[in-house]
DNA sequence: GTCTATAAGCGGATAGAC
DNA sequence: GTCTATCCGCTTATAGAC
Protein backbone atom coordinates (compact mmCIF):
# COMPACT_ATOMS: atom_id res chain seq x y z
CA UNK A 1 0.00 0.00 0.00
CA UNK A 2 0.76 3.52 -0.30
CA UNK A 3 2.61 5.30 2.11
CA UNK A 4 0.41 8.24 3.42
CA UNK A 5 1.81 11.07 1.98
CA UNK A 6 2.91 14.31 4.25
CA UNK A 7 0.79 17.57 3.89
CA UNK A 8 1.85 20.08 2.30
CA UNK A 9 0.43 21.39 -0.99
CA UNK A 10 -0.21 24.26 -3.18
CA UNK A 11 -2.74 26.57 -1.83
CA UNK A 12 -3.62 28.70 -4.47
CA UNK A 13 -6.55 26.53 -5.67
CA UNK A 14 -8.00 27.74 -1.97
CA UNK A 15 -8.01 31.72 -2.60
CA UNK A 16 -11.68 31.35 -2.74
CA UNK A 17 -13.33 32.85 0.04
CA UNK A 18 -16.57 32.59 -1.17
CA UNK A 19 -18.80 31.54 1.45
CA UNK A 20 -16.68 31.64 3.93
CA UNK A 21 -17.98 31.91 7.71
CA UNK A 22 -19.13 35.61 8.69
CA UNK A 23 -15.99 37.18 9.59
CA UNK A 24 -14.70 36.10 13.15
CA UNK A 25 -15.41 39.36 15.22
CA UNK A 26 -12.23 40.22 16.94
CA UNK A 27 -12.33 39.42 21.01
CA UNK A 28 -15.07 41.86 22.54
CA UNK A 29 -13.52 44.09 25.17
CA UNK A 30 -10.47 42.16 26.48
CA UNK A 31 -9.76 45.09 28.66
CA UNK A 32 -8.27 44.68 31.90
CA UNK A 33 -10.87 41.97 33.83
CA UNK A 34 -9.09 39.01 31.42
CA UNK A 35 -8.89 35.81 33.31
CA UNK A 36 -5.16 34.06 31.85
CA UNK A 37 -7.00 30.94 32.25
CA UNK A 38 -10.47 32.24 30.24
CA UNK A 39 -8.64 34.06 28.15
CA UNK A 40 -6.78 30.66 26.41
CA UNK A 41 -9.62 28.98 26.25
CA UNK A 42 -11.30 31.22 24.34
CA UNK A 43 -8.84 31.52 22.13
CA UNK A 44 -8.31 27.87 21.63
CA UNK A 45 -12.17 28.01 20.80
CA UNK A 46 -11.77 30.67 18.07
CA UNK A 47 -8.96 28.62 16.57
CA UNK A 48 -10.84 25.46 16.60
CA UNK A 49 -14.09 26.77 15.47
CA UNK A 50 -12.12 28.30 12.34
CA UNK A 51 -10.02 25.10 11.93
CA UNK A 52 -13.19 22.99 12.07
CA UNK A 53 -14.33 25.19 8.84
CA UNK A 54 -11.79 25.18 6.87
CA UNK A 55 -11.11 21.47 7.28
CA UNK A 56 -14.39 20.65 6.24
CA UNK A 57 -14.51 22.33 3.25
CA UNK A 58 -10.48 21.01 2.38
CA UNK A 59 -9.73 18.27 4.43
CA UNK A 60 -6.16 18.05 6.45
CA UNK A 61 -4.08 18.65 4.10
CA UNK A 62 -6.05 21.40 1.86
CA UNK A 63 -5.49 23.76 4.68
CA UNK A 64 -2.84 25.36 6.07
CA UNK A 65 -2.24 27.15 9.18
CA UNK A 66 -1.54 30.10 7.32
CA UNK A 67 -4.99 30.38 5.94
CA UNK A 68 -6.80 29.66 9.49
CA UNK A 69 -4.33 31.91 11.33
CA UNK A 70 -5.54 34.50 8.26
CA UNK A 71 -8.94 34.58 8.62
CA UNK A 72 -8.56 35.08 12.74
CA UNK A 73 -6.37 37.79 12.15
CA UNK A 74 -3.38 36.15 13.78
CA UNK A 75 -0.11 34.81 12.61
CA UNK A 76 0.25 30.98 12.23
CA UNK A 77 3.63 30.71 14.54
CA UNK A 78 1.26 31.91 17.08
CA UNK A 79 -1.70 28.77 16.60
CA UNK A 80 1.53 27.48 17.12
CA UNK A 81 1.83 28.97 20.14
CA UNK A 82 -1.67 26.92 21.09
CA UNK A 83 -1.42 24.02 19.53
CA UNK A 84 1.83 22.37 18.81
CA UNK A 85 1.29 21.08 15.56
CA UNK A 86 -1.20 20.84 13.05
CA UNK A 87 -2.02 17.40 13.76
CA UNK A 88 -2.57 18.17 17.16
CA UNK A 89 -5.06 21.29 16.15
CA UNK A 90 -6.68 18.52 13.83
CA UNK A 91 -7.06 16.06 16.44
CA UNK A 92 -8.61 18.71 18.94
CA UNK A 93 -11.45 19.86 16.14
CA UNK A 94 -12.54 16.36 16.15
CA UNK A 95 -12.22 16.00 20.02
CA UNK A 96 -14.73 18.83 20.17
CA UNK A 97 -17.52 17.92 17.53
CA UNK A 98 -17.51 14.35 18.80
CA UNK A 99 -17.65 15.49 22.16
CA UNK A 100 -20.75 17.72 21.82
CA UNK A 101 -22.09 14.63 19.34
CA UNK A 102 -22.17 12.28 22.19
CA UNK A 103 -23.30 14.76 24.77
CA UNK A 104 -26.22 15.20 22.61
CA UNK A 105 -27.24 12.50 20.65
CA UNK A 106 -29.32 9.53 23.01
CA UNK A 107 -29.57 6.24 21.66
CA UNK A 108 -32.16 4.70 20.64
CA UNK A 109 -33.04 2.69 24.06
CA UNK A 110 -33.50 6.43 25.50
CA UNK A 111 -37.29 5.32 24.69
CA UNK A 112 -39.16 2.33 25.12
CA UNK A 113 -41.55 3.44 22.62
CA UNK A 114 -39.88 2.45 19.07
CA UNK A 115 -41.84 5.57 17.23
CA UNK A 116 -41.15 7.83 19.45
CA UNK A 117 -37.28 6.48 19.74
CA UNK A 118 -36.75 7.13 16.03
CA UNK A 119 -38.39 10.91 15.71
CA UNK A 120 -36.39 11.80 18.36
CA UNK A 121 -32.85 9.94 17.27
CA UNK A 122 -33.61 11.44 13.37
CA UNK A 123 -34.56 14.42 15.03
CA UNK A 124 -31.52 14.75 16.75
CA UNK A 125 -29.14 13.32 14.53
CA UNK A 126 -30.91 16.67 11.63
CA UNK A 127 -30.55 19.33 14.09
CA UNK A 128 -26.59 18.44 14.95
CA UNK A 129 -26.35 18.47 10.59
CA UNK A 130 -27.98 21.69 10.98
CA UNK A 131 -26.51 23.10 13.90
CA UNK A 132 -22.49 21.80 13.19
CA UNK A 133 -22.29 21.18 9.31
CA UNK A 134 -18.63 21.71 9.50
CA UNK A 135 -18.03 18.99 12.42
CA UNK A 136 -20.40 16.65 10.35
CA UNK A 137 -18.24 17.16 7.35
CA UNK A 138 -14.86 16.66 9.43
CA UNK A 139 -15.55 13.39 10.42
CA UNK A 140 -16.60 12.31 7.24
CA UNK A 141 -13.78 13.80 5.26
CA UNK A 142 -11.71 11.74 7.99
CA UNK A 143 -13.75 8.44 7.21
CA UNK A 144 -13.25 8.76 3.45
CA UNK A 145 -9.74 9.37 4.14
CA UNK A 146 -9.54 5.90 5.69
CA UNK A 147 -9.46 7.63 9.23
CA UNK A 148 -5.96 7.67 9.32
CA UNK A 149 -5.77 10.05 12.30
CA UNK A 150 -8.93 8.74 14.19
CA UNK A 151 -9.64 5.96 13.38
CA UNK A 152 -8.87 4.68 17.18
CA UNK A 153 -11.66 7.40 18.71
CA UNK A 154 -14.38 6.40 16.19
CA UNK A 155 -13.74 2.52 16.41
CA UNK A 156 -14.04 3.11 20.53
CA UNK A 157 -16.90 5.97 20.26
CA UNK A 158 -18.68 5.82 17.06
CA UNK A 159 -18.85 1.87 16.53
CA UNK A 160 -19.94 0.92 19.83
CA UNK A 161 -23.06 3.05 19.56
CA UNK A 162 -24.33 2.11 16.32
CA UNK A 163 -24.31 -1.88 17.68
CA UNK A 164 -26.40 -0.61 20.32
CA UNK A 165 -28.52 1.07 18.25
CA UNK A 166 -29.08 -2.43 16.09
CA UNK A 167 -29.16 -4.55 19.14
CA UNK A 168 -31.93 -2.59 20.32
CA UNK A 169 -33.67 -2.61 16.93
CA UNK A 170 -33.62 -6.23 17.66
CA UNK A 171 -34.90 -6.31 20.83
CA UNK A 172 -37.73 -4.12 19.77
CA UNK A 173 -37.93 -7.45 16.60
CA UNK A 174 -37.76 -9.87 18.92
CA UNK A 175 -41.02 -8.46 21.33
CA UNK A 176 -42.82 -8.35 18.21
CA UNK A 177 -43.01 -3.93 18.44
CA UNK A 178 -41.33 -4.22 15.23
CA UNK A 179 -41.22 -5.93 11.83
CA UNK A 180 -37.82 -7.33 11.32
CA UNK A 181 -35.45 -5.79 8.56
CA UNK A 182 -32.15 -5.86 8.43
CA UNK A 183 -31.60 -3.38 10.99
CA UNK A 184 -27.95 -2.59 10.27
CA UNK A 185 -28.55 -1.48 7.03
CA UNK A 186 -31.15 0.54 8.02
CA UNK A 187 -28.56 2.19 10.50
CA UNK A 188 -26.39 2.98 7.24
CA UNK A 189 -28.92 4.41 5.69
CA UNK A 190 -30.46 6.79 8.20
CA UNK A 191 -26.60 7.83 9.15
CA UNK A 192 -25.64 8.50 5.68
CA UNK A 193 -28.94 10.14 5.02
CA UNK A 194 -29.21 12.51 8.10
CA UNK A 195 -25.37 13.18 7.45
CA UNK A 196 -25.60 14.38 4.04
CA UNK A 197 -27.74 17.33 5.02
CA UNK A 198 -24.40 18.71 6.70
CA UNK A 199 -21.96 17.45 4.32
CA UNK A 200 -23.89 18.49 1.31
CA UNK A 201 -26.34 20.37 2.34
CA UNK A 202 -24.66 23.86 0.12
CA UNK A 203 -24.96 21.70 -2.50
CA UNK A 204 -28.98 20.36 -1.56
CA UNK A 205 -29.55 23.85 -1.40
CA UNK A 206 -28.20 24.64 -5.15
CA UNK A 207 -30.67 22.38 -6.44
CA UNK A 208 -33.12 23.67 -4.73
CA UNK A 209 -32.61 27.85 -5.90
CA UNK A 210 -31.18 29.08 -2.29
CA UNK A 211 -28.59 29.85 -0.45
CA UNK A 212 -28.65 27.94 2.19
CA UNK A 213 -30.87 25.34 3.92
CA UNK A 214 -33.68 26.35 6.21
CA UNK A 215 -35.26 25.10 9.40
CA UNK A 216 -38.55 24.16 6.40
CA UNK A 217 -36.03 22.29 4.37
CA UNK A 218 -34.67 20.28 7.92
CA UNK A 219 -38.38 19.78 8.60
CA UNK A 220 -39.22 18.38 5.44
CA UNK A 221 -36.38 15.91 5.48
CA UNK A 222 -37.10 15.44 9.31
CA UNK A 223 -40.53 14.77 8.26
CA UNK A 224 -39.65 12.29 5.14
CA UNK A 225 -37.03 10.43 6.84
CA UNK A 226 -38.93 9.51 10.12
CA UNK A 227 -42.32 8.55 7.79
CA UNK A 228 -39.67 6.17 5.21
CA UNK A 229 -38.10 4.54 8.21
CA UNK A 230 -41.37 4.04 10.32
CA UNK A 231 -43.47 2.77 7.29
CA UNK A 232 -41.20 0.13 6.73
CA UNK A 233 -41.00 -1.33 10.42
CA UNK A 234 -45.00 -0.82 11.18
CA UNK A 235 -46.19 -4.05 11.80
CA UNK B 1 -16.46 32.79 -7.13
CA UNK B 2 -14.17 30.90 -8.43
CA UNK B 3 -13.27 30.52 -11.77
CA UNK B 4 -14.00 27.38 -13.23
CA UNK B 5 -11.19 25.99 -15.87
CA UNK B 6 -11.96 24.14 -18.68
CA UNK B 7 -11.96 20.90 -18.73
CA UNK B 8 -10.34 18.83 -21.65
CA UNK B 9 -12.80 16.89 -22.74
CA UNK B 10 -11.27 16.75 -26.25
CA UNK B 11 -8.69 14.76 -24.23
CA UNK B 12 -11.44 11.54 -24.07
CA UNK B 13 -10.52 9.37 -20.96
CA UNK B 14 -13.64 7.68 -21.16
CA UNK B 15 -13.11 4.74 -22.83
CA UNK B 16 -12.11 3.04 -19.88
CA UNK B 17 -15.03 1.39 -18.94
CA UNK B 18 -14.96 -1.03 -16.24
CA UNK B 19 -13.86 0.45 -13.06
CA UNK B 20 -10.28 -0.74 -13.27
CA UNK B 21 -7.35 -0.34 -15.59
CA UNK B 22 -7.71 -0.88 -19.70
CA UNK B 23 -7.53 -4.71 -21.10
CA UNK B 24 -5.04 -4.61 -23.86
CA UNK B 25 -6.67 -5.21 -26.71
CA UNK B 26 -3.57 -6.25 -28.77
CA UNK B 27 -4.57 -7.66 -31.88
CA UNK B 28 -1.83 -10.21 -32.27
CA UNK B 29 -1.26 -9.37 -36.43
CA UNK B 30 -1.05 -5.90 -35.87
CA UNK B 31 1.64 -6.13 -33.23
CA UNK B 32 4.78 -4.57 -35.03
CA UNK B 33 2.29 -1.47 -36.55
CA UNK B 34 2.00 -0.01 -32.97
CA UNK B 35 -0.33 2.63 -33.19
CA UNK B 36 1.14 5.98 -31.35
CA UNK B 37 -2.25 7.31 -30.53
CA UNK B 38 -4.14 4.11 -28.91
CA UNK B 39 -0.61 3.79 -26.32
CA UNK B 40 -1.20 7.21 -25.87
CA UNK B 41 -4.73 6.47 -24.91
CA UNK B 42 -3.66 3.63 -22.96
CA UNK B 43 -1.35 5.59 -20.90
CA UNK B 44 -3.45 8.29 -19.92
CA UNK B 45 -6.25 5.51 -18.88
CA UNK B 46 -3.67 4.41 -16.48
CA UNK B 47 -2.75 7.38 -15.07
CA UNK B 48 -6.49 8.85 -14.92
CA UNK B 49 -7.28 5.31 -13.03
CA UNK B 50 -4.47 6.18 -10.28
CA UNK B 51 -5.21 9.66 -10.32
CA UNK B 52 -8.99 8.43 -8.81
CA UNK B 53 -7.60 6.19 -6.49
CA UNK B 54 -5.72 9.38 -4.62
CA UNK B 55 -8.04 11.73 -5.45
CA UNK B 56 -10.96 9.80 -4.17
CA UNK B 57 -9.16 9.55 -0.62
CA UNK B 58 -7.16 12.47 -0.36
CA UNK B 59 -8.74 14.96 -2.28
CA UNK B 60 -7.08 17.30 -4.45
CA UNK B 61 -5.14 19.07 -2.39
CA UNK B 62 -3.76 16.14 -0.63
CA UNK B 63 -2.70 14.47 -3.73
CA UNK B 64 0.98 15.10 -5.27
CA UNK B 65 1.87 14.33 -9.15
CA UNK B 66 4.78 12.68 -7.63
CA UNK B 67 3.32 9.96 -5.44
CA UNK B 68 0.28 9.10 -8.67
CA UNK B 69 3.90 8.74 -10.67
CA UNK B 70 5.58 6.70 -8.32
CA UNK B 71 2.64 4.24 -7.54
CA UNK B 72 2.45 4.14 -11.66
CA UNK B 73 6.32 3.75 -11.98
CA UNK B 74 6.98 7.32 -13.47
CA UNK B 75 8.49 10.12 -12.96
CA UNK B 76 5.93 13.49 -12.06
CA UNK B 77 7.85 15.44 -15.01
CA UNK B 78 6.47 12.36 -17.40
CA UNK B 79 2.95 12.90 -15.96
CA UNK B 80 2.88 16.60 -16.97
CA UNK B 81 3.53 15.24 -20.64
CA UNK B 82 0.26 14.13 -20.64
CA UNK B 83 -1.57 16.30 -18.46
CA UNK B 84 -0.28 19.81 -18.86
CA UNK B 85 -1.03 20.49 -15.18
CA UNK B 86 -2.59 18.78 -12.08
CA UNK B 87 -6.35 20.53 -12.08
CA UNK B 88 -6.14 19.33 -16.26
CA UNK B 89 -5.72 15.66 -14.68
CA UNK B 90 -8.05 16.24 -11.81
CA UNK B 91 -10.83 17.23 -14.25
CA UNK B 92 -9.67 14.36 -16.92
CA UNK B 93 -10.94 12.11 -13.70
CA UNK B 94 -13.91 14.12 -13.05
CA UNK B 95 -15.00 13.65 -16.86
CA UNK B 96 -14.16 9.80 -17.20
CA UNK B 97 -16.26 9.44 -14.21
CA UNK B 98 -19.39 11.41 -15.33
CA UNK B 99 -19.05 9.93 -18.83
CA UNK B 100 -19.46 6.44 -17.57
CA UNK B 101 -22.18 7.21 -14.93
CA UNK B 102 -24.25 8.74 -17.41
CA UNK B 103 -23.47 6.14 -19.74
CA UNK B 104 -25.12 3.74 -17.51
CA UNK B 105 -27.08 5.67 -14.77
CA UNK B 106 -30.92 5.63 -16.52
CA UNK B 107 -33.49 7.98 -15.44
CA UNK B 108 -36.66 6.85 -13.39
CA UNK B 109 -38.58 8.04 -16.76
CA UNK B 110 -37.54 4.86 -18.41
CA UNK B 111 -40.07 2.64 -17.04
CA UNK B 112 -43.19 3.63 -16.69
CA UNK B 113 -43.92 1.00 -13.69
CA UNK B 114 -42.65 3.17 -10.70
CA UNK B 115 -41.95 -0.06 -8.94
CA UNK B 116 -39.84 -1.37 -11.63
CA UNK B 117 -38.50 1.72 -12.09
CA UNK B 118 -37.47 2.67 -8.71
CA UNK B 119 -36.33 -1.18 -8.11
CA UNK B 120 -33.50 -0.44 -11.90
CA UNK B 121 -32.75 2.87 -10.24
CA UNK B 122 -31.29 2.21 -7.30
CA UNK B 123 -30.29 -1.22 -8.38
CA UNK B 124 -28.00 0.91 -10.96
CA UNK B 125 -27.07 3.47 -8.58
CA UNK B 126 -25.98 0.79 -6.17
CA UNK B 127 -24.00 -0.97 -8.96
CA UNK B 128 -22.25 2.22 -9.35
CA UNK B 129 -20.97 2.26 -6.13
CA UNK B 130 -20.00 -1.23 -6.15
CA UNK B 131 -18.16 -0.86 -9.01
CA UNK B 132 -16.45 2.17 -9.23
CA UNK B 133 -16.49 3.83 -5.41
CA UNK B 134 -12.94 6.17 -6.34
CA UNK B 135 -15.14 7.57 -9.02
CA UNK B 136 -18.09 8.34 -6.37
CA UNK B 137 -15.74 9.39 -3.76
CA UNK B 138 -14.33 12.15 -5.68
CA UNK B 139 -17.38 13.72 -6.99
CA UNK B 140 -18.32 13.73 -3.19
CA UNK B 141 -14.99 15.45 -2.51
CA UNK B 142 -15.93 17.68 -5.21
CA UNK B 143 -19.15 19.08 -4.03
CA UNK B 144 -17.93 18.92 -0.14
CA UNK B 145 -15.13 21.17 -1.24
CA UNK B 146 -18.06 23.87 -2.74
CA UNK B 147 -17.40 22.48 -6.41
CA UNK B 148 -14.55 24.58 -6.96
CA UNK B 149 -13.46 22.67 -9.73
CA UNK B 150 -16.73 21.37 -11.63
CA UNK B 151 -19.11 23.43 -10.37
CA UNK B 152 -20.49 23.86 -13.67
CA UNK B 153 -20.33 20.42 -15.10
CA UNK B 154 -22.45 19.21 -12.23
CA UNK B 155 -24.73 22.14 -12.64
CA UNK B 156 -25.11 21.17 -16.41
CA UNK B 157 -25.11 17.43 -16.29
CA UNK B 158 -26.26 16.04 -12.67
CA UNK B 159 -29.05 18.65 -11.59
CA UNK B 160 -30.88 18.38 -14.74
CA UNK B 161 -31.26 15.04 -14.08
CA UNK B 162 -32.28 15.00 -10.10
CA UNK B 163 -35.07 17.17 -11.01
CA UNK B 164 -35.87 15.62 -14.18
CA UNK B 165 -36.54 12.02 -11.70
CA UNK B 166 -38.39 14.54 -9.58
CA UNK B 167 -41.12 15.52 -12.33
CA UNK B 168 -41.60 11.77 -12.71
CA UNK B 169 -42.29 11.09 -9.31
CA UNK B 170 -44.39 14.13 -9.46
CA UNK B 171 -46.07 13.19 -12.55
CA UNK B 172 -46.67 9.21 -11.69
CA UNK B 173 -48.18 10.89 -8.36
CA UNK B 174 -50.68 12.82 -10.19
CA UNK B 175 -52.00 9.42 -12.18
CA UNK B 176 -52.29 8.19 -9.05
CA UNK B 177 -50.19 5.47 -9.23
CA UNK B 178 -47.79 6.75 -6.14
CA UNK B 179 -48.65 8.35 -2.98
CA UNK B 180 -47.34 11.95 -3.00
CA UNK B 181 -44.18 12.27 -0.24
CA UNK B 182 -41.40 15.60 -0.64
CA UNK B 183 -40.01 13.82 -3.65
CA UNK B 184 -36.85 16.14 -3.47
CA UNK B 185 -35.99 15.09 -0.08
CA UNK B 186 -36.87 11.41 -0.99
CA UNK B 187 -33.80 11.86 -3.99
CA UNK B 188 -31.89 13.57 -1.70
CA UNK B 189 -32.56 10.30 0.60
CA UNK B 190 -31.84 8.04 -2.23
CA UNK B 191 -28.72 9.76 -3.51
CA UNK B 192 -27.02 9.67 -0.64
CA UNK B 193 -27.56 6.49 0.83
CA UNK B 194 -26.45 4.80 -1.77
CA UNK B 195 -23.80 6.96 -2.39
CA UNK B 196 -22.74 6.42 1.38
CA UNK B 197 -21.75 2.76 0.17
CA UNK B 198 -18.83 4.08 -2.36
CA UNK B 199 -17.73 6.87 -0.13
CA UNK B 200 -18.12 5.49 3.49
CA UNK B 201 -18.01 1.81 2.07
CA UNK B 202 -15.08 0.87 3.98
CA UNK B 203 -16.51 2.47 7.35
CA UNK B 204 -19.68 -0.22 6.82
CA UNK B 205 -17.40 -2.91 6.05
CA UNK B 206 -15.41 -2.31 9.35
CA UNK B 207 -18.32 -2.07 11.05
CA UNK B 208 -18.92 -5.60 10.20
CA UNK B 209 -15.84 -6.79 10.67
CA UNK B 210 -15.24 -7.49 7.00
CA UNK B 211 -12.26 -6.15 4.90
CA UNK B 212 -14.43 -5.05 2.16
CA UNK B 213 -18.15 -5.04 1.40
CA UNK B 214 -19.76 -8.17 -0.53
CA UNK B 215 -22.03 -8.68 -3.09
CA UNK B 216 -24.07 -9.98 -0.28
CA UNK B 217 -23.94 -6.83 1.51
CA UNK B 218 -25.08 -4.85 -1.68
CA UNK B 219 -28.01 -6.79 -1.94
CA UNK B 220 -29.02 -6.82 1.65
CA UNK B 221 -28.77 -2.70 1.07
CA UNK B 222 -30.65 -2.88 -2.46
CA UNK B 223 -32.97 -5.01 -0.62
CA UNK B 224 -33.53 -2.78 1.92
CA UNK B 225 -33.22 0.64 0.60
CA UNK B 226 -36.32 -0.16 -2.25
CA UNK B 227 -38.35 -1.47 0.77
CA UNK B 228 -38.17 1.63 2.63
CA UNK B 229 -39.02 3.64 -0.54
CA UNK B 230 -41.53 1.83 -2.20
CA UNK B 231 -43.35 1.24 1.08
CA UNK B 232 -43.52 4.67 1.69
CA UNK B 233 -44.97 5.17 -1.84
CA UNK B 234 -47.40 2.35 -2.36
CA UNK B 235 -50.73 4.10 -2.02
C1' DG C 1 2.00 35.86 24.23
C1' DT C 2 3.35 37.56 20.04
C1' DC C 3 6.75 38.69 16.97
C1' DT C 4 10.89 38.07 13.38
C1' DA C 5 13.98 34.98 11.38
C1' DT C 6 15.09 30.83 9.57
C1' DA C 7 15.51 26.01 8.77
C1' DA C 8 14.38 22.22 5.70
C1' DG C 9 11.57 20.12 2.58
C1' DC C 10 7.78 19.37 -0.75
C1' DG C 11 4.79 21.31 -4.29
C1' DG C 12 3.77 22.33 -9.31
C1' DA C 13 5.58 23.69 -13.43
C1' DT C 14 9.08 24.87 -17.24
C1' DA C 15 13.25 24.29 -20.32
C1' DG C 16 15.98 21.63 -22.77
C1' DA C 17 18.99 17.40 -23.57
C1' DC C 18 18.62 12.92 -25.59
C1' DG D 1 8.44 10.25 -24.84
C1' DT D 2 11.28 10.34 -21.05
C1' DC D 3 14.84 12.22 -18.54
C1' DT D 4 17.80 15.81 -15.74
C1' DA D 5 18.08 20.25 -14.05
C1' DT D 6 16.05 24.08 -12.18
C1' DC D 7 12.88 27.81 -10.57
C1' DC D 8 10.27 29.48 -7.01
C1' DG D 9 6.53 29.58 -3.89
C1' DC D 10 4.38 27.48 -0.05
C1' DT D 11 4.46 24.48 4.05
C1' DT D 12 5.34 23.01 8.86
C1' DA D 13 8.04 23.75 12.63
C1' DT D 14 11.80 25.66 15.66
C1' DA D 15 14.71 29.32 17.93
C1' DG D 16 14.97 33.26 20.10
C1' DA D 17 14.08 38.42 20.64
C1' DC D 18 10.84 41.53 22.90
Amino acid sequence: MRAVKKSSANRSTVSNRGSRPPTKTALPDRARTRAPRASRLEKEALIVAEAEQQFARFGFEGVSLDTIAAELGMSRQNILYYYSSKEELYTAVLDSVLANWLGNMDTLARENDPRTAIEKYVHAKLRFSQERPSGSAVFTREIMAGAPRYGEQLAQNVVPMLRADVRTFERWARMGLIARVDFTHLMFVIWSSTQAYADLGTQFAMYLDKRALSDADFEAARALLTELVWTSLRK
